[in-house]
DNA sequence: ATTTGTGCAAATCGTTTGCATCTGA
DNA sequence: TCAGATGCAAACGATTTGCACAAAT
């Protein structure tokens, strides 16, 4: 899979690779991913996972999500779907795909190309 | 219209105001209303600036977009829109008012309740 | 007089970078 | 061998915070 994406399959690369994989889909932060690499006994800077999270993205094999917070979200669900953020506890969840669709997309200004459609929906537990 | 919000008008709360809604609908960073407030005259520093655009924003005069990149944009329209962002330079547009719809949206998950639905349009220049 | 806001500088947080050292092909 | 990867610590940019001083009611 390393190999595919032209990455060298480096001890950090393939251990990271292997928690981001493990359990379906995932929403996770570098500092996240940093931790569940410590716990699993993985020893890897926190440098390298960033370095790996952005080398990723760009193979294609991890999907940059932006929602609010301050931190960075990475999504191993490349394929075209949205997310719902729930405010309480800044958490990411997939809407299922075909949940929902966009309407009418606009033309973009002239001079533009479209790249993607991000559509968040925001949550807030009921109290 | 400050002291409709339960704000004191103070000096630097009204000149930030002025700039703000002065000439139609903007999206603004911390640091760039810094800067034109600092070009118009008007001193004030930079921790005020961002008190005064989250107060401004809990009254509901400002409206925070979470787009990409890094840094915060807020949004003098307060109205039911979404936006258009530009990858090349971090800007932010607003998409007019019943330019698109947003198809079904999909029903939260259970004990959750919808705060806002955010359509960002990703655009880049065509080459 | 009392409460609320302001400015400054230091502190924090997530992320990036420089550089010496290692490692996979 | 040697280009590419890693780790560390220092650098960074955006934002927040603590606290003394100033201004609004």
């Amino acid at each position: 899979m390393l190999r595919g994406s032209g990455l060298r399959p480096t001890r950090q690369r393939m251990a990271l690779a292997g928690i981001l994989y493990a359990k379906g889909n995932r929403h996770i932060s570098a500092e996240g991913l940093h931790e569940e690499a410590m716990s699993a006994k993985v020893p890897v800077s926190l440098a390298t996972v960033y370095n790996t999270l952005h080398q990723f993205t760009e193979a294609g094999l991890l999907r940059e999500v932006a929602v609010d917070g301050s931190k960075t979200y990475f999504d191993t669900n490349v394929t075209d779907h949205h997310h719902f953020f729930v405010e309480d506890d800044n958490q990411v969840i997939d809407i299922p795909e075909g949940g929902m669709g966009v309407g009418d997309i606009p033309e973009p200004p002239p001079g533009y190309e479209i790249t993607r459609v991000d559509v968040v929906v925001r949550l807030r537990r009921v109290r």
